[in-house]
DNA sequence: CTGTTAGCGCATTCAT
DNA sequence: ATGAATGCGCTAACAG
């Protein structure tokens, strides 16, 4: 923010008044031509801009959206603030970013408090009741997207809970009865809903769960230690994409065959588990289903004051997406 | 930006001036203990929070430093745009994202020019003559980082050029003499760099080239193109190894055996590259270096006004990392 | 059509 | 230790 010249500066110059300038900055069409001319001259030869934070002082506005979500090496938080942001310059705005850090999820609330932000749209994170609180408190509307959702706020995002029971389902068809899971350890809360989904129906069907808390940082300890057991699973399933990838990761270099010897399941549907060298089978949302630009939309219209009292509860039914990584159980 | 309740409306709840409000938000011990606990008091109680806009507007300090890169769909801007976030909130600043439209290269500059940012961090972008001229007459500082760097500008970056260079000298070590590249099409200066320091060399060497002008919307029709002729290539060099992952994604598709049929090779050493499932053959950055954090550090540095004439001209020497998608030409 | 005036919310003198 | 006064740069009445 280097402010070199204010409005004044150019007043000068070009023998008006400042609020002569402040007119051809933004209702040009009510000042006289040569006026016009002769202080816009002034503008070019000072290369003045005029200060956003004066203007957001008096309007109110900053222009500015706030989100609100894990660090961005997790891919579905790169995928959420990557569509979230085009949607959101697309309508005029500039997207300020805020990362939780998990070692200390609750620091960030402060900070996003205090923004200029006049929205804030919430994506996958570890939720800290103070900090929802503290959202609620700093008066900016907020809206939550793809992570489960606490409380009565607005909010869009897969049916996690859904998603498990989904992944169980198609496990269980396929035969497999000792399966794994990863991801139950992070804290996200959708990673907690999709396990209990998943873990709720396993068991219903008599199926035997291992379990395993795994953090991106020790991946391989948490698999080796699944591996290792007599009655290893013949499937894993996974709290996302990104970690079931991890996993075949893993499990190519532990000699294992895929889906020859383990069928593997993620949960997210994201482009990489598309590519024809992964061929990830996955649960996602309905491919005609745009949940960053539907919470962007819903965001923008609280912001502007439009439909101040409708209701945006969605939690969309999930869909299966069979690709090369899952089999049939062979035992 | 909701601001319900001002520094006037404490004073007055608390019984004291607005000064003493003020006091009590940045200089605690200038005053007295009771007060201290009165005001504060009366600040939890209208829940108050101080305008960061009517701060910026006296301090002329924002708190916020600005990004520009391309959409973040690119692996390649998302790490970017991951790591320098997280650097930047470390070290106490907000981040605001400007996304340039491939379409539209030159608008983003516009907005950031007059954004409240303190700093600029340039990603991989498609340079604008006038857009850099536009950065430099805001006033601000700005770094690039990653993408090539036109005129005089502070820079760190992996030396494209000598990158390209190096493909080319792998290839042809490999005994492969008709290589394909794709990635020359794209706008972004370092594809460009790549692709010319790549080309001069492969010619040198008696190579020969087939080059794509590779979006990522019309990614098999381009390489459709390239396989379909009767000398078709034996190994793909790519700008990106996001580009390589698409590339093996079609030669999948279309019944190749990698690195049995084709080898192929990307620049950038991401960490995708290194999952089993992929094992890219790439070129990147020494391990030990890390031009974020390099580029972050010293935008900041120039923003508290340190160093303000030591130069920051980094192109750093490329390595090559071998794995699983290369072997010599069986021809 | 243009100039004058009055704040937006806050930090910072200067008095007291 | 605290209050009154000033101004950051700008927009929005209000006069003329």
């Amino acid at each position: 923010m280097a402010i070199l010249v204010s409005s004044v500066d150019v007043a000068k110059l070009a023998g008006v008044s400042q609020a002569t300038v402040s007119r051809v900055m933004n209702n040009p069409e009510k000042v006289n031509a040569e006026t016009f001319t002769k202080v816009n001259a002034a503008i070019q030869e000072l290369n003045y801009r005029p200060n956003a934070a004066a203007r957001s002082l008096i309007s109110r506005k900053s222009g500015i959206v706030a989100l609100l979500c894990g660090p961005l090496e997790d891919p579905d938080n790169a995928e959420f603030s990557a569509r979230s942001i085009a949607y959101a310059q697309e309508k005029g705005f500039i997207t300020e970013i805020h990362i939780q850090d998990p070692t200390q999820p609750g620091t960030v609330f402060e900070a996003i408090s205090r923004s200029q932000a006049e929205g804030i749209l919430v994506g996958p994170i570890t939720p800290v009741g103070t900090g929802i609180a503290s959202l609620k408190n700093s008066g900016i509307p907020f809206v939550f997207c793809g992570a489960d959702q606490h409380g009565e706020h607005r909010f869009v995002s897969l049916d996690n809970a859904a998603s498990g029971k989904l992944a169980a389902d198609y496990l269980n068809n396929l035969s497999h009865t000792v399966v794994g899971w990863v991801g139950g350890g992070r804290n996200e809360s959708h990673h907690g809903t999709r396990y209990r989904g998943f873990l709720e129906t396993a068991k219903s069907q008599g199926m035997k769960i291992c379990s395993a808390a795994g953090a991106y940082s020790d991946f391989d300890g948490v698999l080796s230690a699944m591996m290792a057991r007599k009655d290893r699973p013949t499937a894993i399933a996974a709290a996302t994409d990104a970690l079931a990838a991890q996993a075949i990761d893993f499990l190519i270099a532990y000699g294992y065959s895929i889906p020859e010897d383990m069928s593997v399941l993620g949960i997210g549907n994201s482009p990489q588990s598309a590519m024809n060298y992964l061929s990830l089978t996955t649960i996602g949302l309905p491919p005609d289903r745009d949940i960053f630009k539907e919470a962007v939309t819903e965001l923008l219209a609280l912001i502007h004051g439009d439909f101040p009292n409708h209701s945006f509860n969605e939690r969309i039914e999930p869909e299966l997406f069979i690709r090369n990584s899952s089999a049939p159980n062979q035992k």
